[in-house]
DNA sequence: ATTAAAATATGACAATTATCATAAAAATGC
DNA sequence: GCATTTTTATGATAATTGTCATATTTTAAT
């Protein structure tokens, strides 16, 4: 069982404010697991008695809609935590985290994180930290969802993935997301999404090989926003 | 000087974890105004260095985007605290607040707000369960916005406005927005809500008099979102 | 009270986006 | 390796929504 010290997610979420001691704590009562790909890390509905810790791969956290489909409302990457939310409000879990590629995890109990909070100040405002800066990006993807059109909401989508996930050398996308998956993100239908793809590339604003997706011209992509 | 003890913020907002010691160096430091109707309590890039306590009256916490509209993220009324997000992350304001109705508010400076943190963690506790509400409400917004059309959005609206700031004995809508506030509530263009609200009427639902809103068919409106 | 300005309403039309159908390509199972 | 299923892609079309023009009504100002 690994000390919890040299991880991730120590370095990047609100665990950083934990000291020495209380990482003890976490280490001796954490439990370490993989998730495959597409399996469920957390479902609509559950009730949570822990956080995730991200330690590798990716998820996305969506919500079903009634018409069958799911909007993606955020990715979740390595040294990120995830269940935070719900914890705090002691309220069952209104989105579902599923893996989008193998992940590394490791899940710590309700009690323990709950009792930092009451001990250490820090970490409550850390965790405050985190959530108010979440709600921010709600806010402004609320606005973007309700004033961007399709197709500069592709490119916005596009541009957050580079951001937050890299690309290699030849600026192709990092993430591997499906078609479906990216038109979750973007808010939109499947087809209206891959049509808009392939306008870009006609546009010579991007490429698409097989899967990938390769930014060609970052900079008209970033206008269009 | 009023208490703060009796005040209507404290019953509502995370001020009632405080103390009655807390309390008083609260009254102590406060500063009573009132905002008239159309002016903005807080405006889009201003440095806030405290919070404001919302004693009646309420106001519009928007955006502004690109093309000179304003998007309404949500409403704001009394018993309610405004500027605790970016307090918190001591970052500028990423949104406007403006009164649509004269108001009664008090201003609370950042100094006293950030000393209760590291003296009272209920307090602290308190702050984190609002923003966490706050959290999910935006998320379901979002995927509302993503995933429903302007007429659903139209109705989950006017029933949002009923539920939160209530209705006359006539089921008259008791907020007053202006079509172009409804709209931007809605997230569309004003002859769209305008043309919409038309056809609710024409289809039993409301009632237009005047400016005032009547909800007739509550049920079917429900039934519509 | 009268005029001017703003807000509300409606029509005509254009643009955007979704839906359905179908084809091509890629991934999967045996 | 071949058949089957899934994913990606594109066309045709319909539905939704936005934009512009223009009344009509309401509000505000003098």
């Amino acid at each position: 069982m690994g000390s919890c010290e040299q991880c991730i997610v120590r370095q990047f979420s609100s665990l950083k404010a934990l000291n020495k001691e209380e990482l003890i704590k976490v280490a001796n009562c954490k439990t370490s697991y993989r998730v495959k790909k597409g399996e469920n890390l957390f479902e609509e509905g559950q009730h949570v008695n822990g956080v995730i810790c991200i330690k590798s791969g990716i998820c996305k956290i969506a919500k079903l809609t009634d018409n069958g489909k799911s909007h993606i409302v955020k990715l979740i990457t390595k040294g990120e935590l995830l269940g935070q939310r719900s914890l705090i409000n002691d309220e069952s879990l209104n989105l579902t985290a599923t893996a989008l590629e193998d992940m590394e995890v490791c899940f710590v109990p309700k009690a323990e994180i709950m009792s930092f909070f009451n001990t250490n100040p820090n970490f409550s405002m850390e965790v405050l930290r985190t959530v108010c800066e979440d709600l921010k990006e709600a806010d402004n993807d609320l606005v973007n969802m309700a004033q961007k059109s399709v197709r500069e909401r592709l490119a916005i989508t596009l541009l957050y993935l580079a951001d937050k996930f890299g690309t290699d050398e030849d600026q192709a996308l990092h993430v591997q997301l499906s078609r479906e998956e990216l038109s979750g993100l973007v808010g939109t239908a499947v087809e209206s999404c891959i049509r808009l793809l392939s306008e870009f590339k006609k546009d010579g604003l991007i490429d698409l090989v097989g899967k990938r997706i390769i930014l060609k011209n970052e900079r008209d992509l970033r206008r269009m926003t």
